[in-house]
DNA sequence: TATTTATTTAGATGTTTGCCTAAATATATA
DNA sequence: TATATATTTAGGCAAACATCTAAATAAATA
């Protein structure tokens, strides 16, 4: 969960995941929103992948890059957890 | 909020908050469960003060850092947005 | 097959980060 | 007031990071 928590820590990349929170969208669309050059966002979208965050497919010319839910879900909890004091945890 | 997430990207960091999810320490004793010098941890205790996510107040001779609740509220909030789809806001 | 379009990889550069040791500050105590 | 204890501040260094341009790769199309 490291390297998803380095991801989330830049605001680029949190932005893309808004981006992608609402539609799975292709690398260049997603570059389109920002003034960063292409290649930064693609290393940008790279971390995102490597943290579990976002999943990317090619479809033909394009590659289509989609919201990945589940570390995301991991580090709500590990939130969650620190919400919580150690000997008192709460029954659901 | 950006702090919040710089400051949540350092594993040490993580790990100083978990300790302070049990209870209150002084930096002192939080230093004694790494293997890292004080004025690291030091440094740590400061990055988490300015992204809010503890508090600290002398008592004496020692600093009692205390877990600060309201800004992990604010990340854990910006964690479930993600999850929702921007035009299929969910009712509570 | 040659060209165009989409994206990534490579390599370079300035900035930020995490760590260290040494010195400074603040409080308590002899 | 002098000394000991707790913590921070200062300064420096190496590694990681964010960005750029130029070149490489992959797929579509003329």
């Amino acid at each position: 969960m490291n390297e998803a928590f380095k991801a989330l820590s830049d605001p680029t990349r949190r932005e893309i995941l808004q981006l992608l929170r609402e539609k799975s969208m292709n690398a260049g669309d997603i570059a389109d929103h920002f003034h960063i050059s292409k290649p930064s966002i693609s290393h940008h979208l790279n971390l995102l992948k490597q943290a579990g965050l976002v999943l990317d497919e090619r479809q033909g010319q394009h590659i289509m890059y989609t919201l990945h839910t589940t570390v995301v879900e991991d580090v709500i909890g590990w939130m969650f957890n620190i919400l919580n004091k150690k000997d008192q945890e709460e029954p659901s």
